[in-house]
DNA sequence: CCCATTCTAGAACGCTCATTCTAAAAAGGC
DNA sequence: GCCTTTTTAGAATGAGCGTTCTAGAATGGG
C-alpha cells in the first residue's frame, strides 16, 4: 500500500460539475478547474482522465443527483399535480448555491451536434424524464385524479417540452414569479 | 473614390450567422469564419470589428430574418391556431439548408450569464415573441375564434415557454413527428 | 527503514486562439 | 498616371488552451 488520496473524489467532482453547469464546456478551462477543484492539475488527470472524460463524469453526477431528488422528493407525493409542480420547481429553485438552469439542457444545446456519445446521453436523459412524467400521469389516471380521456403519451411529451423551456428560462430570467405562472398554466392542461 | 468592396456584406454576414448558429460562439474560431466567409481575415476585422461585434451583427441578422418571416408568413394568417402552428413549425423546418434549432435560444444558454449586453438582447427578443403571441391570442378572442374565458397573459407566457422547448428539441432531436405531436398538444389548450 | 504510491509544485510542450502587422496587388476618380 | 482605398497574402504577436513532464515531498504498509 501507499499514501492515500487526500481529497474526496466526489467533493472535487462536484466542484467540476458546478463549473461546467455555470460556464459550459468550452468556457471552462483546465486552469479554471484546477483553481476551483483545489487539487493539482496532475491529480485531475490521474483521477478523472482528460477534460472530456471529466465532463462526462460531471454530467453523470448531475444526473445521479437529479435522480436521487426525484426518488426522494417527487415519487412519494401522492397528488400527480403536486408531484409535477414539485419537479418543475426543483429546476427553478436551486437548494444550495448551485447555478441556475440545468446542465443537461445546457449540454443538449452546446454539445449534442458535435459529440455523438453526449448526444446519446442527452437523448436517453430526456426520454427518462418524459417516461417518468408519463408514469406520474398514469398513476393519476388510475387513482382517479386525472380524466381517462387524456392521451397520456402526447401529454407527457408536451409537459416534458414545457419542462425543457422552464429550464432555459431558469437560466436566463430571474423573474421567479413569471416562471411559477408558467408552471400554473402548464399544469392547467390536467384539469 | 477608390476601389469598391468586392464582397456582398450581407452574404458573408449570413455565412457567419450560420456558423455561429451551428457551432455556438466559443466553438466558432476566427479561422473557421475566414474559411467559410471566403474573405480575408483583415476584411472581417475592417468590416465587422472583432469577433464579439461580428457575433452581435450575426444575431441581429438572425432576428431580422425571423421578424421578416413573421411579418410575411405568420401575420397574414387569419386563424390564430394556424398562425401559432406555423410559427412553431418555422422553427422545426429550416426552409433552406440552415442549421436546426434557433440561434437566440442557443445564445440564451451559452452567453446570457457572461455578457450583460447579450442578456439584454435575448431578454428583449423573448419578450417580443411572447408579446407577438399575446397579440395573436387577443385577435383570436376578438374574432370569436377563442373563448373569452382564457387568461391571455398567462397563456401567452406558457405558449412561449413551449416554443422555447421546441427550439431546444429541434436542435437535439430529428424526430419531426414527435415535435409535431407536441405542437398539437400545446395548441390544444386553446380549445 | 524502505518501498510504493500519491501528493505537491511549476515548468514545458505543441497547438490554437483572437488580433495586428507589413507588404503588395487591384481598381475607380481626378 | 497618380492618389486613395480595399483587396489580397501570409507572417507575427502574445496569450491561453489541454496535456505532459521532471522533481521532490509526504505518507502508509511491509
Amino acid at each position: 500500500m501507499a499514501r492515500q488520496k487526500e481529497f474526496d473524489e466526489n467533493r472535487v467532482l462536484r466542484k467540476a460539475m458546478v463549473l461546467f453547469w455555470q460556464n459550459g464546456y468550452e468556457k471552462t478551462s483546465m486552469q479554471d478547474l484546477v483553481n476551483h477543484m483545489n487539487i493539482h492539475r496532475r491529480s485531475i488527470y490521474d483521477t478523472f482522465g482528460d477534460k472530456q472524460t471529466l465532463f462526462l463524469r460531471a454530467l453523470q453526477l448531475f444526473e445521479e443527483n437529479v435522480e436521487r431528488r426525484i426518488q426522494q422528493q417527487i415519487k412519494p407525493i401522492t397528488s400527480v399535480r403536486l408531484a409535477i409542480r414539485e419537479l418543475f420547481e426543483m429546476a427553478v429553485y436551486s437548494n444550495d448555491g448551485s447555478p441556475a438552469g440545468c446542465l443537461i439542457v445546457n449540454t443538449a444545446i452546446e454539445l449534442t451536434a458535435h459529440n455523438q456519445e453526449i448526444a446519446d446521453r442527452i437523448s436517453k436523459s430526456f426520454s427518462k424524464t418524459e417516461t417518468f412524467i408519463y408514469e406520474l400521469l398514469l398513476r393519476g389516471q388510475m387513482s382517479g385524479e386525472l380524466s381517462n380521456q387524456l392521451d397520456l403519451g402526447k401529454l407527457a411529451a408536451s409537459i416534458h417540452n414545457s419542462f425543457i423551456g422552464i429550464r432555459v428560462l431558469a437560466k436566463t430570467t430571474d423573474d421567479k414569479e413569471k416562471i411559477l405562472n408558467i408552471i400554473d398554466s402548464t399544469l392547467a392542461v390536467l384539469d
